[in-house]
DNA sequence: GAAATGATAGTCTGTTTCGGACGGTCCATT
DNA sequence: AATGGACCGTCCGAAACAGACTATCATTTC
């Protein structure tokens, strides 16, 4: 029982088991994939991993069954239903994480040049496109269906993408390192932009 | 010289090298923390392990000094320049990850009761905040000094905060599970909301 | 009703990452 | 030259990770 300190992935866990209920690591896998895991992947390892140790710990109960694919079919205990309720209790310190290659990428933009960073901010805008009309469909589906706080963080994802279509829109039309338009009144006669 | 797929890692040190110049582990644990870092956390030990690999590989050179501390210095190659540069000529395909544990408490926030979540949008929202001026107090000091690439990530990030502080702002005036209040013209008697 | 197929479900393993403990080195002060 | 604190680097156990691999089940085909 002495909790050796938990990770995310016990919570995410042992909290998509107390809220759906009983379920294997497949379920979890599944349950993953069509929510948190747009933003956060967990690979589908640990969530097979992980419910052992989180039984080990007793805070999971487990129910394997007998024949076929002898599934285990995991279920919170009061122990489990109280540790994540006092987690949920202790709001996070460690700030968000954005791990984007394509931003990576732009860091180093000053190795490649221009018109390469214009490349790269239109492909980065088209993918986040992509991705915030598959949040809109995803919205629309479930909006009857889940509960309103997975709907609330896909809310975040939805915002997020518009941000960053909006952010790399503006990279294409002004590339870092062009000189910034100041709004002038008179005519300047016709300096080119360095490089 | 046959490149064994090049991680994250590899570029960030890559181009990191490639943009400061010849640069010891400690001065690119430095850059990190003071740019790219801010999003993506990548550990010291990473930094002191990294370039040995891409030392083996042939992109980056290496000289250490004799005695005292035995610093490793290391400068990009050839071949390491032309390796970054064809990275950043193919646009990363990988979707964005935000890992952040105040969401990942908030897709749980059924488990416990409304108080607590508005708990924690306040917590987080101060968090954002708190964040928000440290990124800002960066801009002012370093906005004449960095380069301009460097100066656009900064100011995602920055665009990330300003989000999430509306965000977990709208949380706390209205937690996911209270009733839409609908714009309507009449007026309603009295009704109220449930709960 | 056996074989083939494809989706479903779970295990395992070799690497890599991660965090942090630990131990040196250097410098300023006394 | 001793002390203390900042600077710098290595190391290690534990966890994360990707993905190959195996097994089960449902459906179709002959």
């Amino acid at each position: 029982m002495s909790t050796p300190k938990l990770t995310p992935t016990s919570y995410l866990v042992l909290g998509l088991v107390a809220q759906h209920g009983p379920a294997t690591s497949y379920d979890l896998k599944q349950l993953v994939q069509s929510s948190i895991g747009y933003f956060w992947p967990f690979p589908h390892s640990q969530l097979y991993a992980e419910p052992s140790r989180l039984v080990e710990a007793g805070l999971l109960g487990e129910v394997q069954e007998p024949g076929g694919r002898r599934r285990r079919r995991f279920s919170i205990t009061a122990a489990g239903r109280s540790e994540i309720r006092s987690w949920l209790g202790q709001p996070a310190r460690q700030p968000s994480e954005i791990r984007d290659l394509g931003l990576l990428q732009l860091f180093f933009g000053a190795l490649s040049d221009s018109s390469t960073v214009v490349e790269l901010a239109r492909a980065q805008r088209d993918a986040h496109l992509e991705r915030r009309a598959g949040y809109e469909a995803l919205k629309e589906d479930v909006a009857q269906v889940a509960d309103a706080h997975a709907l609330a963080t896909l809310e975040l994802g939805l915002r997020f993408e518009k941000l960053a279509i909006r952010f790399w829109e503006g990279i294409v039309s002004k590339p870092p390192g062009t000189p910034t338009p100041k709004k002038r009144r008179g005519r300047d006669p016709g300096r080119l932009p360095p490089r």
